[in-house]
DNA sequence: TTGACTTCGTTGCAGCCGCAACGATATTTC
DNA sequence: GAAATATCGTTGCGGCTGCAACGAAGTCAA
């Protein structure tokens, strides 16, 4: 508790601005918070990353998808989501075919090995998830209320 | 909205799970999104990052600062803020002197030309936090309370 | 059919990040 | 006071990321 910040640097020359209360940076703090805590448990079991983790939930979801359909649905780079898909398939926990309705596209799909995986690493989130919605209570409502009106406001969906 | 998931992957082997009603994701694409939004303003002016931006801001707030200061209140790895401070140290708009009372640390503060930056550069903020607060209404304290809760949960203290 | 245009996924590149190891300096312990 | 220990900031390394450019494949139009 001591090196106190003495604020006397621009002599008020700008306003009052402490980043702890500033909502942008919370907001990052608090996901990326969620992110270790839950990551850092499929990690430990499985060296899932954060880009393996949303592919494969993808995946395990959908049944078949081409990379632009991931993309479609979650918010990462064309070229991470290529790369996340090459490393997961060369751990054989993933395949990946050629859609013969459209060269152009990949079939992607689960494995056995991959199902397997995500029978045992799903209820690890969904009991995550039940975790956070019991610590947060009522206030849970209003957050999911409050992110919903954010990814609106900012452009969540299309372009 | 063609290419449907058919969700008959694993043949119901787990539970459903989309991952676009997931807290830690969700959290994580309004972060992006408020982050994102923000810093494309900033960035287009005077080519800032985002990391910059915390480290300036954290300047401009506390007047002097080591590295360990800005490490105990932003998250940021301390090698990442290191590279950051010698890299707005470069631009000339912080200033990196050596603790007289203790040669280990740093003695960071903004030069001139960093405060001038900063006086044009934190109104944007300002009015940035405005426009959520507003745009959200009465969910921001909602919100904010949720994300406290959240933080205090997961460890956004000292470890 | 052919040629222009679009879409899909991959790759080269440059930059950033986190981790761990390190040198320099302070502090503690005996 | 000297040696062991702790703290601070830097740097090398490996990995990941986003952007832009690209080749392959499909679509459209004349």
């Amino acid at each position: 508790m001591n090196e106190q910040a003495d604020k006397t640097g621009g002599g008020g020359r700008y306003p009052a601005f402490d980043l702890a209360h500033f909502t942008p940076y919370r907001m990052a703090l608090a996901a990326q918070l969620l992110s270790e805590t839950l990551a850092a448990q499929y990690r430990e079991r499985y060296g899932i990353s954060v880009a393996d983790w949303r592919v494969l939930v993808h995946l395990a979801y959908a049944g078949k998808a081409s990379v632009r359909d991931i993309q479609n649905r979650v918010v990462m780079d064309k070229s991470t989501i290529s790369r996340t898909v090459s490393r997961l398939e060369e751990r054989g926990v993933v395949s990946k075919r050629e859609n013969p309705k459209d060269r152009r596209l990949l079939l992607l799909s689960l494995t056995e090995a991959g199902e397997a995986m995500m029978t045992d690493v799903l209820p690890m989130a969904t009991s995550f998830q039940a975790r956070i919605q019991a610590e947060l209570g009522p206030q849970f409502a209003a957050l999911e209320a409050a992110l919903q009106s954010l990814i609106d406001a900012y452009g969540g969906g299309e372009p």
